[in-house]
DNA sequence: ATTTGATAGATTGTATACAAAAAAATAAGA
DNA sequence: TCTTATTTTTTTGTATACAATCTATCAAAT
């Protein structure tokens, strides 16, 4: 009679540590089925088939997703349901938009407000990222890319700005995630970074501005050139126009 | 002779359906009741009590719990319930200082971006403020400055600006709510939003700017200020350091 | 053939009941 | 009286049942 209720997808994204109720855990599961792409973009979500899909009940499953739609990652509608939201050029512009003000922001505060042991522990964080990168390991990148800005936003002393970020940080990895299987945007980034984390360390306000600046806008371009290529490679068959 | 029905087709294409639900209904009198100051700072939220209040059930009013966390106006530990978010001197600062960036940017997009109409609307807009403002309206103002906004987030062609800054914006209005209190701020401001129009309305990126940031931080020095006396006004009393 | 309307099915919105954890109250011991 | 262990109550976390709304299907009418 007792029917033991477990997870199907199983897919680790490591940002609730403290929360082990059911529904961050039903949370971490949809969000990472997104991101790794269980789930298209535009596409319907039925409460029911997340259910059996994360083992949870539909009450703690609504309230995942009312945190899911707090942060972008899905849109609902009145008696409609819930969709993988879509991200069009305009879309994926104006969240690099806001991106690079924020990141931007904090990089400039860190160059002013940052603990020498921070500056260290900056330099020591973009050290693993580029041997990670350099290893070509992936999943070791993720966590490394993680840690850089962890230290970074601490550094900042501004807790608000991090917070605003996670709530359009999701759409931004899986941006990144698809960016990543190009090498050789993946070595330009890395570029961009070390200067960078050159400007934090020498607490260089303008050229760690400069560099900031420079790296999203990059990183922007990368996504969009893609995004146009992932376009034409579909045309032969579709007609969609976001990913 | 073929009859069109565009209008319908839009209609039923629109994505503004407004969101009738009894949750959206809950979170507005929570958030209400928060603001107004029926529920103190750092005060616990018990669900059953909310479900009085509301008129919701518990299922219903979970989800707007989750919601208004989202917004930072609540805060939540597990299996401890939510409580009203405290405010100290630098969490204010955080949250201007951020606040300052998102607007600013937002003013910055606008002078290259607006339509002639919406430049317009930006000045009917104020001018109904000052009314609203000379004529001690209090409630009307809090519309007014909502329309202004309004005007301001459209005209500055980024969604994510403004979503990021709803994210915040409930703890802005409750800062706001205090400070409308005292008439020297209140012309203070109407003085700083009168500058800042002018400049959006000339399109002068530089002049917007720095009346965005001027504006920004005379609010923030004043919310300082009457944090300050207040703390000194309840001293005799109690020894909290947060509203 | 297209449109209209009604019906049935599926899905979301809502309310309530049960389980687990925390807080409060009580009892026992020094 | 104070501290501590135990129990009782309260509160949150979870599961499920019911109601309102939407969607798909199909038959009838123009």
């Amino acid at each position: 009679m007792t029917v033991t209720r477990e997870p199907v997808v199983a897919i680790k994204s490591g940002i609730n540590l403290k929360d082990t109720t059911r529904r961050a855990k039903a949370q971490d599961l949809i969000r990472g089925a997104i991101l790794n792409g269980y789930f298209s973009t535009g596409q319907k979500l039925v409460e029911r088939e997340l259910c059996a899909l994360t083992g949870a009940s539909r009450s703690i499953l609504r309230e995942a997703l009312v945190k899911l739609e707090a942060s972008g990652l899905i849109e609902r509608q009145s008696y409609r349901g819930y969709r993988v939201a879509t991200l069009n050029v305009q879309k994926v512009c104006e969240i690099f938009e806001l991106r690079a003000t924020l990141e931007t922001l904090a990089a400039e505060l860190f160059t002013e407000r940052a603990s020498p042991e921070e500056t260290t522990a900056l330099n020591q964080a973009y050290s693993n990222l580029e041997q990670c990168l350099t290893a070509f390991d992936l999943n070791r990148t993720r966590a490394a890319k993680q840690q850089y800005y962890d230290v970074l936003f601490n550094g900042c002393r501004n807790v608000e700005i991090r917070r605003s970020l996670e709530n359009i940080i999701d759409r931004i990895y899986y941006l990144r995630s698809r960016l990543m299987q190009d090498p050789d945007r993946r070595m330009a980034s890395l570029e961009e970074m070390r200067r960078l984390t050159e400007a934090l360390i020498k607490r260089d306000r303008i050229a760690a501005r400069a560099a900031s600046i420079a790296h999203l806008e990059a990183a922007r371009d990368a996504v969009l050139l893609r995004m146009a290529q992932d376009e034409i490679d579909s045309k032969a068959k579709t007609t969609s126009t976001a990913i």
